[in-house]
DNA sequence: AACCGATGTGAGTCCGGTCTCAAACCTACT
DNA sequence: AGTAGGTTTGAGACCGGACTCACATCGGTT
């Protein structure tokens, strides 16, 4: 009273060719239809097809094409709605190509990066798209570059690997931003990041994120145009969890030479840095300027609305897959790397600091 | 004076095998430790596979060990955070496993998921996790089930698809929270989805989503021990995008007899709510109320904070991954389904309705 | 009737691993 | 010395497709 076939085995070329009464390489042809076949043939053949419920195995099929249809995608924290975008991005054009994304997380950690990506190599991935989690720790990357196989870099650059990097050039709007908030009559401006780099800040230091590295050179060079220096103090590394960003929110904010202004590098920075300043009971833009990196939605509904730097991150990711894409077609001509463009978006988180009130209020 | 080799192709197990002068089937062994093997064979293999830096070939492995260690995810809108979250505690404990990740998005578009739900099939994914797009329409969803092939649903369930379901049960917290709205003295109470129905809603209207179906019981339920019912003209549904739920909403809180409370199914829908309640400059909680689902940390920074009804997604992510590795695994003792929790989180959106007050006000 | 190219067809190889099987090689013990 | 029992070893099948090659088969030419 057994059932002899629990799991009955999915039907293959063979099962096919020999239901339809041909050869393997005959089914073959009708079903992949490629070669010649005549209308008889491939007429029972696709019966026998229908009837058996036959599909093709991608995986024998990829074993000798040699083209798995699938890109890698290794990003540092999917959890952030930053890199849920870009995935979007990276989704929607993959999948009009035809391609499937294996997603890897690393938690931005360079051990778990590197074996990820020979995981996705080994998995015979037709193309990768890094965000990489240091742009200092790359030889694994180069290794995939020299390997000949596409790679496409997102958000950082990566020293030393010449694959292409869809991302926004933050020194400019680093630079921007600053100035703007220099024209308020800011000079106490902060900066927090999640960034890990052993090490307080000092100027010319060098971190792990070319990212945050070009928001901070942008930083400097508004303050250098306006005869000043950004203030070394204020630049706050290592802010991991939301326990240290509001001890490091709380500390920016006393003392007798407090910064009027934080610049906050991410969402979740920005959203102790505020939770903070509220338990602190300062008013933002009175007492203290908000800005932020990234924007969201929710931006628009605090008290007052943020002022923030928006990238287009859809259109990165977008744009990361297209060009893996081009790459793994062969074609030469790979679209140009677009050049992205950050804005500031003046909302009501900035104002003019306390200390510059009584004589700048004219203006 | 041309390179003859641009793209050297990876060595081989055959390589490793002639460049440590023995058989295909003993280098076999040695790197893939099984079987005997002699000290020295294996020495001079591994030696031979440094040098050549082999690494496996894992869909050929896949092709005849029949294991992929490859789950697929099937959800409707990664760019959510929502999802992002469960899809980090879906990655997280499927990497603790040894498994990998193929993630697709479907956009809500049943097609879509059908279709992406046989390509992972053809993939040979081991296992499936589907947020199904929708309850009704499983027949392909039914069929996964029934190839034997291990299949796991969050959020939803799926009609006539005996799969495990990681879900919080709503109705329980809809009861609830929609008992508190009443106490506080709501009647006109409001819930505004994006739900695609094709019909406004009425009592007993069949919904794609058993998560909005379960939601809608509890409030009836609630209103129904109160001796009331469910207004269903406020009940909304088909709130595709952010133009029509800022209309929705104005035309709730219109009228001579308008919403005093509303409860927004998703945080998408609270952001446009609260911006177009902003616009028509309502103070919340005085004149309007506002409930949503799913807690996001950015709920806390509006102003007032918003009240909402929090689930353990990572956790719901966290326990489909472990079932669908445990039935892959053949485990016949699967974990038990968790029950999960949600919970009606209070902060300050939800107020005495403006109606209620002279009298209310004292208990 | 002989010959041509175009079209159909099946046998069999290959992709890169895993795994079975039988033979070869070592002990150790009668 | 002879052999039972274990360990090593290599040849080759196999997973499920794609593809090469040699061999029909056929209508159309001259």
């Amino acid at each position: 009273m057994e059932r002899l076939q629990p799991v009955r085995r999915d039907a293959t070329v063979a099962d096919v060719a020999k239901r339809a009464g041909v050869s393997k390489a005959q089914a073959a042809r009708a079903l992949g239809n490629y070669g010649a076949v005549s209308d008889d043939v491939r007429e029972r053949v696709l019966a026998a097809a229908q009837e058996l419920d036959y599909r093709p195995n991608e995986l024998a099929r990829t074993m000798n094409t040699g083209k798995s249809h699938t890109l890698g995608v290794v990003v540092g924290d999917i959890e952030n709605p930053h890199f849920g975008l870009l995935m979007r991005g990276i989704s929607d054009t993959a999948k009009r190509a035809g391609f499937d994304v294996i997603l890897v997380n690393t938690g931005e950690d360079v051990t778990i990066e590197r074996d990820a990506v020979q995981v996705l190599l080994d998995k015979r991935v037709d193309g990768l798209i890094v965000a990489p989690a240091s742009s200092l720790e790359t030889e694994h990357l180069r290794r995939v570059y020299e390997s000949g196989r596409p790679l496409v870099l997102v958000d950082r650059q990566a020293q030393g690997v010449p694959a292409e990097v869809m991302a926004v050039d933050m020194t400019s709007v680093a630079f921007a931003s600053t100035r703007h908030l220099l024209e308020q009559g800011h000079t106490r401006i902060a900066f927090v990041s999640t960034i890990d780099s052993g090490e307080p800040y000092r100027p010319g230091i060098r971190l792990h994120s070319s990212q945050i590295m070009e928001r901070l050179t942008g930083m400097e060079q508004a303050f250098g145009q306006a005869g000043l220096s950004l203030p070394p103090d204020l630049v706050r590394l290592n802010a991991g969890n939301a326990d240290s960003i509001r001890r490091i929110t709380r500390d920016l904010l006393a003392g007798s030479n407090p910064a009027t202004a934080i610049v906050a590098s991410d969402g979740l920075i920005a959203l102790s840095v505020v939770e903070e300043i509220q338990a602190l009971d300062l008013d933002i833009p009175g007492e203290v300027s908000i800005l932020m990196y990234d924007d969201f939605p929710w931006t628009r509904l605090t008290t007052p609305p943020l002022s923030v730097i928006a990238q287009p991150v859809y259109d990165i990711g977008a744009a990361a897959a297209k060009t893996v894409i081009a790459r793994i077609s062969g074609r030469v001509q790979v679209p140009a790397t677009p050049a992205f463009e950050a804005t500031l978006i003046l909302r009501g988180s900035i104002g003019v600091p306390p200390s510059a009130l009584p004589e700048a209020a004219a203006s």
